[in-house]
DNA sequence: CCTCTCATGTAAGACGTTACATGATTCA
DNA sequence: TGAATCATGTAACGTCTTACATGAGAGG
């Protein structure tokens, strides 16, 4: 369950309610992760109820919408999350991509198509590259973490672009033979 | 739904029973996902029902077990996987990975620890890359796809390696500045 | 007036994992 | 005899996504 130790990670940095704890992953992590009220909100009750935060209502007069409900770290939600943090590693796999799931079969189909759906793909990895090299230097934080993994996406990036045009150009060799 | 599709493919290759399909997965996209009976016996008989693929009993005499349930694909099947194969092209999120969903969050916590995670991961990622690449040659096939997939799960080791390697001596800078 | 943003939430369903239950055969 | 392999499956649980319901204030 990911979701609950990333809210108890977001909340070291500030006091959160749930409405901004999905923006600040989207801000953050959104080229890694995405989430839903649907997940937010329920797991916010259940950690409460666990005591690993606490919550306080923030009742303001004048402003916009319903009160907020402001969520801070418990000590023992500290000490969980620390637990996790540093815990039993489990094993990593990188390489789960809805793309990639179809590339595997793209034998049992028609090659120019599969032409195609490479190209889509590099141009979408090309925009990708763009935005990220753009917005490197102002996501630079003092966090070295935070920036090696901003540094990763842009490694990651380039190394599928080249692999993608390394296999366009294999492909490409192939339809000719035939 | 990749599973259901991931079926459909696999049966490209030839008629499968249930066990065999899950052996087939870990045998040849073990790296890339898992599956388990929870989810392919219970996808068969749906698929069956959609009338994607049929079923027929193999009663072998003499042989152990219960009798095996080949299935093959029908026409429907093969065209709804080629709709699937070529259809409407999901975007690509890779670097959905549970040691960086932690890694984040590192510098919430001890430096020192960190090093020792990043230096199990690497350890983790060189004995990955001594396995594909002393398998690469006895997996070569004719098809281009599944050679290229196999060539990427070299090259996105190669490069995690080089970033931990990277991060690994920046975060150790950072912990001597202190 | 209408739409956007801020803010809360729930319900239904799809998807995945874990753990069991069953039973025959092979091999040490 | 006991364990491993082959082969079927289900139930319970956990997670995730989609879609809806509600409502106030701000701005065009």
């Amino acid at each position: 369950m990911s979701v609950k130790y990333s809210i108890l990670g977001l909340l070291h940095y500030e006091d959160m309610h749930g409405y901004r704890i999905k923006e600040h992953i989207e801000k953050n992590f959104g080229y890694m992760w995405s989430v839903n009220y649907g997940q937010i909100y329920p797991n916010l009750k259940k950690l409460e109820q666990e005591g690993l935060i606490s919550m306080r209502e923030e009742v303001q007069n004048g402003k916009k919408g319903p009160p907020k409900k402001l969520y801070s770290l418990t000590d023992a939600g500290r000490e969980a999350f620390q637990e996790w943090l540093f815990g039993s590693p489990e094993r990593s796999m990188l390489l789960r991509d809805p793309f990639l799931m179809r590339f595997v079969f793209f034998g049992f189909g028609d090659k120019e198509r599969a032409l195609e759906l490479i190209d889509e793909q590099i141009m979408a990895y090309e925009g990708d590259l763009a935005g990220r090299l753009s917005k490197k230097e102002k996501w630079r934080t003092k966090d070295v973490f935070v920036n090696q993994l901003a540094e990763l996406g842009i490694e990651m990036n380039k190394m599928m672009l080249a692999w993608l045009k390394e296999t366009r150009k294999k492909v490409a060799a192939g339809v000719q033979e035939q």
